[in-house]
DNA sequence: ATTAGGG
DNA sequence: CCCTAAT
């Protein structure tokens, strides 16, 4: 374990896991934070208990589950935070605590753990100046929400040796600190007197690099000596020391935002109140870093400058909320977002307004057992069909990560990320692999079993697959051009389009299309699935062709993303496909190119039920076979139209 | 609000 | 898939 990480090597191969020390839930995002996370894959049932996915999820989800298993790559380990939370849980009648165990145990490898926890600290660039004031202040604070914990915390986090001492020395701040002559020891000191925790990471560089990043405030350190003074860092070839790209201070802290929309509600329910809300949500870490989490104006302020470009949705909604009369409603609620079970200490604050990036956001500050949770309103805006992709803004350690959060499910993924963290429960696995374009990260979860939300498989295990892609490759980004765009925004959101290069499978797809007149729509895809097919052809025969809402809320009450349109749509492509090319009765579909293979059975099926529901809708023969629903062996090939 | 159809 | 007209 005395390895050394290197904290810039290549990128992507390097994605590691880690345990963060602090025990901070960090989904890390590839090197440039710039990049867009797509959380793919989720789901969710009803009443608000998080249920793995669907069959369809699940299955692709089965695969990474087993490619977790050969490769090396990550695990992430969460456990000791949970331990805090689970302490204020347990009483309240949340699920105890049986997670921690395990999971650090899993087999990762340590190297693997501090690389990635120097990775992840590396690719949160800490703009945080943190001066010993806010430390000294904010360890109040941090009592008081974590008192109980505190004990248990300081030293369970037993994986990190960096630890030293319990206390930062801020004396280490003073003057001119010079952190080329300094111990890797002496560097954790600074460290931690700088960021206020502790940091397991050896590699002198990378310390160097990120606690002058701190002190100066800046992501640009690419000195190779480290004086710094006066929070300036002091270069020998000495230029100017500021040219940085100054994304932004404030931070560590995770946050995240999300964009709800109905289902997620009403699987969420009693837990936000109104539907179409945006909220973000912050979850400080539990242990020091919880500072700005708790903190008030302060943090708020804070975000206005760390905040970066929102994404390009996320302004439309901004833009969109501002013209239009955003609704005072959904202000109204001032429920608390609560996770329920999370006892009292769970109430809600006053809303207060946070700017981001000019814009001003409205948001409510939550606090969920010691976290602090802001959570915007949100306004309604939805104008065709009810909102699939949702925009997500991920703040980790002072960075707003925008999150292109496809799907409810996805949501809902991050969602139960949180609660899981909030409930203490640990992430089993984090890794990353390189796939494609970008990196995918899957997440996975075990042993899920929170009172009230059990698994519907037992202890299936819950998974969750983020996708990032790398700045490069800007012919994957679209640019959209908006109206009211201000030539800034403009800039400020080019490339945080991410559009599927490799036409990834089940992921979704959101492709702007040109419209003529000179508008632009997005289109959603998602590939329909051999079982949501099968379902449908279920519904058709239950409830006939044509009663697509009934089948959608029978039939396809999981699949939120369908609707009922889409259903009929794809019955007629599948009558379309079904005729089409059957005479041959080849059994195997001539299906030309790279398209689904529907298997013929389905084929079948559908050109039965065709005839079946055209023969119904046509009182006039009265040749029996109307009322035959059973459909089984009707083989005749009637050239049905429909 | 749902459906059917066209694009 | 999206949009729209017709119910």
């Amino acid at each position: 374990m005395e390895k050394v990480v290197e904290a810039e090597g290549s990128d992507e191969g390097k994605f590691e896991e880690t345990g963060l020390e602090t025990s901070n839930f960090v989904l890390s995002s590839p090197k440039n934070v710039t990049d867009p996370v797509v959380y793919k894959l989720v789901r969710v049932d009803g009443n608000g208990r998080l249920v793995p996915a669907t069959d369809d999820e699940l299955m692709e989800v089965e695969g990474l589950l087993e490619n977790e298993k050969r490769e090396t790559h990550i695990v992430a380990d969460t456990g000791q935070a949970l331990g805090c939370i689970s302490n204020e849980v347990s009483p309240s009648g949340m699920p105890q605590l049986e997670s921690s165990e395990g999971l650090s145990q899993s087999e990762n490898t340590e190297v693997d753990t501090e690389k990635l926890s120097a990775y992840l600290e590396e690719t949160v660039p800490s703009g945080a100046k943190s001066s010993s004031d806010d430390h000294v202040t904010q360890s109040g604070r941090v009592g008081e929400c974590l008192k109980p914990l505190d004990g248990p915390l300081e030293g369970g986090s037993s994986t990190s040796t960096g630890c030293i001492s319990s206390k930062p020395d801020f004396s280490k701040l003073k003057g001119e600190i010079c952190l080329d002559n300094l111990s890797i020891k002496e560097l954790h000191e600074v460290f931690k007197a700088t960021f206020g925790r502790d940091t397991t990471v050896k590699d002198k560089l990378w310390l160097k690099r990120r606690i002058a990043m701190g002190l100066t405030n800046s992501c640009d350190v690419s000195a190779t000596t480290f004086v710094i003074k006066d929070n300036k860092l002091v270069k020998k070839d000495n230029e100017d020391g500021f040219n940085n790209v100054n994304l932004g201070a404030g931070k560590e802290h995770l946050a995240v935002a999300v964009e709800y929309n109905e289902d997620l509600l009403n699987n969420l329910s009693s837990q936000i109140d109104e539907h179409q809300t945006t909220s973000e949500v912050r979850l400080g870490n539990n242990v020091v870093e919880n500072n700005f989490a708790s903190e008030d104006l302060a943090a708020d302020q804070r975000a206005a400058k760390r905040v970066r470009k929102p994404t390009k949705r996320y302004i439309e909604e901004l833009s969109e909320a501002e013209s239009k009369e955003y609704s005072g409603r959904s202000i109204a609620s001032t429920k608390s977002i609560g996770f329920r079970p999370l006892s009292s200490k769970a109430h809600a604050r006053p809303a207060r307004n946070v700017s981001l990036k000019g814009r001003t956001v409205i948001t409510r500050l939550d606090s969920l057992g010691g976290f602090g949770i802001q959570v915007p309103y949100v306004y309604r805006i939805r104008r065709s069909r009810p909102r699939k992709n949702v925009t997500a803004l991920l703040i980790i350690n002072s960075e707003i990560l925008e999150l292109n959060i496809t799907c409810e499910l996805n949501v809902l993924l991050l969602l139960a990320l949180t609660r899981l963290l909030l409930e203490g429960c640990s992430l089993h696995a984090l890794k990353f692999h390189p796939s494609g374009m970008g990196m995918t990260a899957t997440f996975i979860k075990k042993g899920f079993d929170v009172h009230g939300s059990q698994m519907d498989n037992g202890s299936m295990n819950k998974v969750l697959e983020a996708k990032s892609t790398p700045e490069q490759a800007p012919e994957q980004f679209v640019a959209e051009s908006k109206k009211e765009m201000t030539p800034t925004d403009m800039g400020q959101n080019m490339g945080l389009k991410y559009v599927d290069p490799s036409g990834d499978t089940s992921d979704d797809n959101v492709v702007t299309v040109p419209t003529a007149k000179g508008g632009i729509r997005r289109k959603h895809h998602r590939a329909w699935t051999l079982s949501e097919v099968m379902k449908l052809v279920e519904g058709v025969s239950k409830y006939g062709a044509g009663r697509w809402s009934e089948i959608k809320r029978l039939a396809f009450a999981s699949y939120s993303y369908r609707t009922s349109v889409d259903l009929k749509d794809k019955w007629r492509n599948l009558l379309k496909a079904s005729f089409a090319q059957t005479p041959t009765d080849k059994g195997a579909n001539s299906r030309k190119h790279p398209s689904m293979p529907i298997p013929a059975s389905i084929l079948l099926r559908v050109r039965e039920l065709a005839e079946m529901q055209a023969q119904a809708s046509l009182p006039n023969l009265s040749t029996g076979k109307l009322s035959a629903c059973g459909g089984g062996s009707v083989n005749e090939t009637r050239p049905g139209y429909l």
